[in-house]
DNA sequence: CCGTATCCATTCCGATACTG
DNA sequence: CAGTATCGGAATGGATACGG
């Protein structure tokens, strides 16, 4: 496509487009979050072709989103876990994830909810803070795999 | 590419990534929010070729992201604003601003500072809540256009 | 199991020319 | 000013075949 690059643009929003603004990076990223860290385990997931999920991993950890580290059993291959910078991607993925919720599904048709760990709740929308104390932490938060009510 | 769509996905953020997850998209509705709503306006702001400006705008407006009204000045044109819908990605650009600026600029080049409007002050992260009162509304925000310290 | 390599279709992008 | 039409090139995407 010969793209415009954003890479070294003044807004921040441009340069991260440049780095995670195509169609499966972010939900690779999302999986990650999700626990998945073997290159099957993606494609499986994803279903995308693995060429492609090559790629994409590739410039995943060439941008320090993941990093390839010895498999944790005893295989004798490399995982795929997320780095500071990748765990941070977290807010973004539940900013879309609410954007979504409100106005992508119709009312007979819910997504799974987004529950706080702990207690099991429904969280609340992000808000904005002036530079004051947190709340909760990205990491306190997980989406339910299916509907236990 | 003949790519997979998402837009049945049972997850919120695929969903969302098949309506703005493209590479201009979440550009345009950035330079909306700060003020844009003729053609030509976001072709200059963004520099990007008119055909793909204008096949994005349509695809924005299908999605009720954009709307079309009748211009604010006397002219025969039309203008493109935001629907409420379009408004709620503020929230995600906010994310996507924050994430850029904490991994993406060097310490010699930093961003333009995002700050609450009525304060000047500079935003702090966005939180998650329980479900609890708000803080901050997303219109509250401003990103400088420049640096007058 | 974990990828890389190859092939082909699609579509995205940018540039330019053109219309009202 | 506000687009549409057309063009060529490049990158993406899917499928499959292949090798460690």
């Amino acid at each position: 496509m010969r793209r415009t690059r954003f890479d070294d643009a003044a807004c921040p929003i441009a340069r991260s487009l440049d780095q995670i603004g195509d169609w499966w990076s972010l939900l690779i990223v999302r999986d990650a979050l999700d626990g998945a860290r073997r290159f099957t385990e993606f494609q499986k997931r994803l279903g995308l072709a693995k060429n492609i999920l090559s790629a994409r991993l590739s410039k995943l950890v060439a941008h320090g989103i993941l990093r390839l580290e010895p498999a944790s059993d005893g295989s004798a291959y490399q995982e795929y876990v997320l780095t500071e910078k990748g765990e941070s991607l977290r807010l973004v993925l539940m900013a879309l994830r609410q954007w979504g919720e409100d106005f992508l599904f119709a009312p007979d048709d819910r997504p799974l909810p987004h529950v706080v760990k702990a207690s099991g709740k429904p969280l609340g929308p992000l808000e904005i803070t002036h530079p004051k104390p947190r709340k909760l932490g990205p990491r306190d938060v997980e989406v339910l795999k299916e509907l236990d009510d």
